[in-house]
DNA sequence: TCACCCCCTTGATCTAAGTCAAGCGCGCAG
DNA sequence: CTGCGCGCTTGACTTAGATCAAGGGGGTGA
């Protein structure tokens, strides 16, 4: 593994304070492996052998029953995915596939429950991660019921234009086909709700899109810290 | 407090393994609240100043946003909601009110958060708890984005009905208002699934419900494990 | 260079679900 | 006992969003 990976982890919250020896053996116990776009990385209901980390490129959670299929989130460097069904040793409630060529870190899961026993402050840790996952969770739900697809689609551009310091121009960080499963809607309607936002204040051009009136865009499309904001 | 609820809370997975002093410290801060139908107990967006446990009745979780309104849960006796809030020490992201007379306890947040940093045990209980509580919020996502109005409510029944052991006949835990808008529909609408649905084995009488032929009823519905199944 | 595929868009149509409106029956208060 | 309100159902209609179908680039590999 490379220095800059190990810092890189070393920096995420959830290691941040887990004792250095500790640290080292996890990752001594753990494989990076490197994996081209669309692999399927594991498969819902199966047992979580590992705790995953993107460390570059992108991952996709989804879900898939009786032959309907859905995204429910997209994880980017740094960040971890599957960790309560590791730390619960239940079965995986997403399957996850590569979206680009990926670098990935796997953390054998009896390494990290072990270090979860013996360690408070990976516990607490874990706790932090946790609660945010599930606040995570909670706010694209209430996303998901209490808006329309339109309105979904319009926040998800004032969220990407916030993460810009100021640019009106945003850059759709992945395909819309992609896009559209996250924010549950189909890609054709996607192009719809697109279409119907360039008269309150986008200016659409492939995947860049330009906020031409943040005014009307937010008058329309009502965003919520409580649904809308990451840190909350 | 009466020894019996003492004993309940002390039998919740959150508790079980507190040390004895730090568990009687949290119990003599905290507040019994005995509350009449209807009441609102929180409202999102406020800093999370207890944590609350349900002891008698029957709590709904809830969330608007701009004029839309929708319950994003139940709790009934004895659990524990808005956890997550409480130890992020970050504001409710749901509101909250009784639905039938309720009996309450409210320990205050910085003492839960005190407990959290010292007691290990305890630590890893809320990892647990809360890996169950993402992992549930997981699984109602999937629910409303994988199925239709009728399946949500067609598998609604199966697990009812797999709560009582081997009887056919399950009674609504609460009104069908209620029901509706944690199952992501509107009342009406919830009506004429039950109508589908007696074509798919189950025979409606009010809130009285009788699964006729559970196996009909699973072909049409589909039921999954990695949806369904609270345990898993 | 060309052919193919994939991504995206657009239009036409269909359908699940929401909305609006009316009515029934039960429980409760006057 | 009577009248009112609420919970629930049913019917008619509307609408958001899905589905089906076609076509237009733009990239890639033979």
């Amino acid at each position: 593994m490379r220095d800059g990976d190990r810092l890189a982890i070393r920096e995420l919250d959830l290691f941040a304070h887990v004792e250095q020896d500790r640290f080292d053996a996890l990752l001594n116990a753990a494989y990076v492996q490197r994996m081209p776009p669309h692999v399927e990385l594991i498969r819902e209901g199966e047992p979580a052998d590992f705790l995953y980390i993107v460390l570059e490129g992108c991952v996709e959670l989804f879900s898939s029953s009786h032959g309907r299929e859905t995204s429910m989130a997209m994880i980017t460097p740094v960040s971890t995915f599957i960790l309560a069904a590791t730390i619960k040793d239940a079965p995986f409630l997403m399957s996850a596939r590569t979206v680009t060529a990926s670098k990935l870190l796997l953390i054998p899961s009896p390494n990290i429950r072990e270090v979860f026993e013996d360690d408070p402050a990976f516990a607490r840790a874990i706790v932090t991660e946790l609660s945010t996952c599930y606040r995570s969770v909670v706010k694209s739900m209430k996303n998901l019921k209490l808006r329309t697809a339109v309105e979904r689609v319009g926040n998800y551009i004032i969220r990407l234009q916030d993460k810009t310091d100021g640019r009106n121009v945003v850059q759709l960080p992945y395909g819309k086909k992609n896009l559209a499963s996250i924010l549950g809607m189909t890609p054709e309607n996607l192009s719809r709700a697109f279409g119907a936002l360039q008269s309150h204040g986008i200016l659409v051009d492939g995947p860049r899109i330009e906020v031409v009136d943040r005014d009307a865009l937010e008058s329309y499309c009502k965003p919520n810290r409580l649904i809308d904001d990451p840190t909350s």
